[in-house]
DNA sequence: GCCCCTTTGAAGTTG
DNA sequence: CAACTTCAAAGGGGC
């Protein structure tokens, strides 16, 4: 079962000492895409996961939590031995204890961070699977992938495969730009950690919270990601890192600069003011808004 | 009917 | 190379 190869390579995770490199920030991965960019064509699908037993595993990364004196599941934990992990913001490190921004949607009680996440358990009687993503992959070889369920970034040309749900914006993109446009399908990208995060999560916070608002639902979703343990955090980069492998198997050339400019942005200054306008700081928010006040952020769940 | 909101992460772009 | 920007998902809400 591939939950099991992964289970596994946390069991290896919960055993390994940190090396001598400990203190310093792990090492940028490099791209996945520019690094193994197929100049001689496809790769093939078996040495997907020949890295989970790489013979030139790097340090494991000093866990910055010790040195705060806080426990912040948000710093990764570099699992380069079993797998590569992210670059980029994921090596920016927490220095201060409080969330990235105050909740700007009202949270009902019900919801409210310190009883309910991370939700170990769903309501009596009813079985919460910790890590059920469903197989994201189409015939990849992968143990417990099942092969029936279509990768979301594979479209049909043809338009005779089945969309699935999450095809919204594909689909209306290829019926708001008629038929040549459909006849070019958009590759999307692969999802990240926590969209995967989302995906599994989504339904679950919307039961408890009866919330129908994406947006709240997704503050909540980033708090409950903060909350995880690396562990349960590694779970997801490590099907990230695998869904990213795929991608640029089945879509060599492809690139993210692909999609660039389907999406049109009506207030690009506001999305900036609300986005932007800084330096993330190291919860990969920005200052403006990780210093406004939160009065009823608890800390208990850290 | 399209875009915004809101989140994090990956990757592209810019200076 | 750091900083910035865009886009992945989701669906209610606004225009």
């Amino acid at each position: 079962m591939y939950k099991d190869t992964v289970y596994s390579a946390f069991n290896l995770l919960m055993h390994y000492p940190p090396p001598s490199g400990a203190g310093q920030h792990p090492q940028p991965q490099p791209p996945l895409h520019k690094a193994s960019q197929p100049s001689h064509g496809v790769p093939q699908l078996s040495p997907l996961y020949e890295h989970f037993s790489s013979p030139h595993p790097t340090p494991a990364p000093a866990d910055i939590s010790q040195k705060q004196g806080v426990h912040r599941p948000l710093q990764t934990p570099d699992l380069s031995g079993f797998y590569s992990l992210t670059s980029g913001s994921m090596g920016q490190l927490p220095h201060t204890v409080s969330w990235p921004s105050p909740p700007l949607y009202p949270l009902s009680p019900s919801c409210g961070y310190r009883q309910h996440f991370p939700a170990p358990t769903a309501a009596p009687g009813a079985p919460y699977p910790r890590f059920t993503h469903p197989p994201l992959m189409l015939g990849s070889g992968v143990p417990g992938h099942h092969a029936a369920i279509p990768h979301p970034a594979i479209v049909p040309p043809s338009g005779k495969q089945e969309l699935q749900p999450y095809d919204r914006s594909l689909k209306t993109q290829a019926e708001s730009k008629g038929e040549k446009e459909a006849k070019k399908p958009t590759i999307k990208k692969p999802l990240n950690a926590f969209m995967l995060y989302m995906k599994e999560m989504r339904a679950k916070v919307i039961a408890e919270c009866t919330l129908k608002e994406s947006a709240a639902i997704n503050q909540i979703l980033g708090r409950r990601w903060h909350a995880l343990s690396r562990e349960e955090q590694a779970k997801y980069y490590e099907l990230a890192r695998k869904e990213r492998q795929l991608h640029m198997q089945l879509y060599p050339g492809w690139s993210a600069r692909d999609n660039y400019g389907k999406k049109k942005r009506r207030s690009r200054e506001k999305h900036q003011d609300s986005n932007t306008g800084g330096k993330r700081n190291a919860f990969g928010t920005y200052p403006e808004k990780a210093a406004a006040p939160a009065p009823f952020l608890p800390m208990t769940v850290l």
